[in-house]
DNA sequence: TGACGGTATGTCATAAATGACATAAGATGG
DNA sequence: CCATCTTATGTCATTTATGACATACCGTCA
């Protein structure tokens, strides 16, 4: 059932939120939202590999550090839209590169 | 002249960020990463007045105030990309349209 | 004129995100 | 097996975003 894989991918990582409906108790646009997120994640590792930049290159390339950039690429819940969204332009995604991603969620 | 009237939509508000290259002191990908929240704040207030919702009742909506509404709408530099999507996910933007207008941007 | 509905702006205490560091866990080659 | 390179996880002090509140501003209608 393709429910339950969603659950498991939001549960696996630290994602107990909010309290209203749903299946993990998120309500619809939190669920869209952390959705997105997870989309830029992963579309973040692809391109960095796909680029063979290591996440210590990545991290001095937008000053932040290694550690950061796991979380970033693993879906850790403390990383931001806006940091996820920075360090694809860092990467030189472009906004229509952008845009695919985004459409392409669900 | 183009430039200059980006630049004067930057400065207005309260944006004097980073200090590396580009015509505010700004990095490209700063730069891009303004515009993008910018354009997002354009669109939330269309869609707002679009469904002739206040600035009041979307705060409610969405558990935040209307000062903050506000300054979402303005590009106040404190709101973040998360904020502006969960808002806009809250007026009922798809992913499709959202991808539309970041895909416009520029 | 004034009252009212809506929006903007400033400030602040609290909450959340961030970079940094240590360290663990994997993988790959010797 | 051990090094080495890379990525993951945990924790923490500092920075930044947030909701809330007060108050100012702006129309418009009477």
């Amino acid at each position: 059932m393709m429910e339950k894989t969603k659950k498991n991918r939001l549960e696996k990582k630290g994602w107990k939120v909010g309290t209203t409906t749903e299946f993990l108790g998120l309500s619809p646009e939190e669920a869209r939202y952390i959705e997105l997120k997870l989309a830029l994640s992963e579309h973040l590792k692809k391109q960095r590999m796909k680029q063979k930049v290591t996440q210590e290159q990545l991290a001095k390339m937008m000053s932040s550090s290694q550690s950061r950039v796991a979380k970033m690429e693993t879906g850790d819940p403390t990383v931001s839209l806006d940091l996820l969204v920075r360090s694809l332009f860092i990467l030189g995604t472009s906004e229509k590169d952008l845009a695919k991603v985004i459409a392409a969620v669900n």
